[in-house]
DNA sequence: CGCCGGGGTGTTATACCATAACACAACCTG
DNA sequence: CAGGTTGTGTTATGGTATAACACCCCGGCG
């Protein structure tokens, strides 16, 4: 397991713009909002994600081929995320349930488990109870 | 609910040859494969496609930017897939105790829930069995 | 018939997502 | 210093998806 903090310049970029922007961005938005700070082309980013990835310190939204920062302090594997259509934000969750059920089911067929991908589309409790979120 | 079998042309071909390919196709491997059937260019592809999906008689597999040709009978949503990382065959499976379990985190989270993407990546039986798999 | 409308299609162009391949600098180590 | 490893920059390219517009066919209808 590699230490929590020796990561090159360019993750700590891409890692603190992930957080301040609270939801998944694609790459390329990702390149646009960090042109001012030096990063020019996409595999600068890319490079920086793979990182990133590795280390459970964000994750890839398949659905929305994007990336956003892990919300959970245990960096779990194989959560699930919730995406709100309206305002954007996802929500991760652990959901051992969710995991304890399809690991039966990779069981049942025989199928060597290796990663899980889940990924919820719907409408979060702010934007179902209000208006104000597309802040 | 819209009657099964009205298909246009062009979804005929799209459907047929993903039923015969057996395992996900991307748009552009579909396109290639059709091209001497007549279809010469992406959004050809991409309106079938879109048709196919409108009835469940496809699923798009995220994690892989590909489409596949539903598997159940029951054409049910939310099914999900186990995706043989040798072989690239998908298995797909209902899960119904999944969605059990993703409607109950959904809820406590006040998020309402329109779709669930369900991807499980690792090794099939047959590949873990045996070598003659890849053909 | 002439007109219109809608669905399916064809075509071009373009936007967006991701990586290959190569060059260079900094660093550590023997 | 030579050689390796790691991070980086840059150019070019490949893969995924859609916008926008033109056309044809066919059916309804005055």
């Amino acid at each position: 397991m590699p230490p929590p903090d020796d990561l090159p310049r360019n993750a700590v970029l891409v890692l603190d713009f992930l957080l301040a922007h609270g939801r998944p961005a694609s790459a390329y938005r990702i390149l646009d909002a960090l042109r001012p700070r030096g990063i020019a082309a996409p595999p600068t980013v890319y490079r920086a994600l793979d990182r990133l990835l590795a280390r459970g310190l964000v994750h890839r939204v398949e659905s929305l081929n994007a990336f956003v920062a892990c919300a959970r302090p245990d960096h779990g594997e194989d959560n699930g995320f919730a995406i709100c259509g309206d305002c954007g934000r996802v929500a991760e969750f652990s959901g051992r349930a969710v995991h304890r059920a399809l690991g039966a089911i990779a069981a049942a067929q025989g199928f060597e488990l290796a990663h899980a991908t889940i990924e919820l589309a719907g409408r979060c409790a702010a934007c179902r109870g209000g208006e104000a979120c597309h802040g």
